[in-house]
DNA sequence: CATAAACTCGACATTTATGTCAATAATTTC
DNA sequence: GAAATTATTGACATAAATGTCGAGTTTATG
């Protein structure tokens, strides 16, 4: 059989991994209708022919970048939510990690699979029900710390509202410049002022962001 | 020539509103990449290659796709921001009267535009500066209510992303159920609880909107 | 080193799109 | 109602994509 030769590293020039990260940069870039086999084989300076080798059809090609979407964001986040927190405010900045740092949530990524999940209903269903999963778990957060059901609710959906609508608009921020705004996001998410403790241990978490 | 028959309803089958109409249904349901001129065709019951007589090429649909889209969702947004208002809620109220209301504020075309600016650099600059300067006119507002720089600048930007978040999720709700739930979203916006007038007169003014 | 497995490639068939052109049809205008 | 304008159409030329097949090449293995 073929497949599934991930991670060993052969001899050979092509391999169903170089295909696939070749189809995530595309993806991630330019959007799901980018990724076609003729403009994959021409950045890899490989035979388009070569590709059916390696997957039996674009199709399957398609599935396996939701598969590693999947894998990477949609344990992080809800994880993020419960991590221990004295305060609302350090319970919100947890949450943060999550669009701080790309290791635990793919932001381009969710992005490219929100649009896509558009024009492809199946998709489209498991985008919302993770939608829901992840509210639900921020909104948990808020009635941990005593927030009414409905203060819950509507501060969960302006967090994670909030997010998407970052991501839809592909701000491009320094991180820095985006440090330096955390403290008042908190402080309109939750009601309350965050403490200089409580910002200082965020960035300290976040140092290896920051430049030099 | 040709061009330019608008309004004037003729007694032909079909017309440049007709293809262009048709094109913007298909824009807003399924972006971009889904207009193209052989499925409008189809859709329309017409021969392909009538649709060259009304335009030049299929670039010329697009573009005049976008001049609808300034048309209606440029001036209106800012417009809004600048409505009387006694107090910061009310002022948010008015702005929220585009998220209700499809004739100030089209959505799904907003939503539409903002993917295709992805692929698309000169009209992502037209979109990064309408995004500008509607946060602008939002921080203004804020300002005029005596919030500092920072506060006003945070909450603007959480008013617009929340909404542009929203939009992106294709959230499927209820009028009557997004009504309910405004006075929650206006009180983590401003920082201060709406009174029921502020609210009432919010509902009042979009009764229409409403079942039955 | 022979052979089997893993991989590459060019030739071919097909689909879906764009756009041109010249012939024709419908409508308005004089 | 003849002529001019406005609109529609099918035939043609091209391009970009998908996928199949079989012949060939490279690498690992016994």
């Amino acid at each position: 059989m073929n497949k599934n030769d991930t991670g060993k590293q052969s001899g050979w020039r092509g391999s169903r991994d170089l295909w696939l990260d070749a189809a995530y940069d595309l993806f991630i870039d330019s959007g799901i209708d980018a990724v076609k086999v003729m403009p994959l084989a021409k950045a890899l300076k490989m035979s388009r022919t070569s590709f059916y080798w390696h997957f039996q059809d674009r199709e399957e090609l398609l599935n396996a970048l939701i598969e590693r979407w999947r894998l990477l964001n949609t344990g992080n986040l809800i994880q993020q939510t419960n991590v221990y927190a004295e305060t609302i405010t350090e319970a919100i900045l947890n949450v943060f990690d999550c669009w701080v740092d790309p290791k635990l949530f793919d932001a381009r990524m969710d992005f490219a699979i929100r649009n896509w999940a558009r024009k492809k209903p199946d998709l489209s269903i498991v985008m919302e029900q993770t939608d829901r999963e992840r509210v639900e778990a921020i909104r948990n957060m808020f009635l941990r710390f005593s927030f009414s059901n409905q203060q819950a609710d509507i501060r969960a959906h302006t967090v994670y509202y909030t997010q998407v609508g970052y991501i839809s608009m592909m701000v491009n921020e320094e991180m820095e410049e985006r440090m330096k705004k955390m403290p008042a996001y908190v402080e309109t998410f939750s009601g309350i002022p965050p403490t200089e403790k409580e910002i200082a241990r965020f960035k300290a978490r976040h140092g290896d962001l920051f430049r030099e």
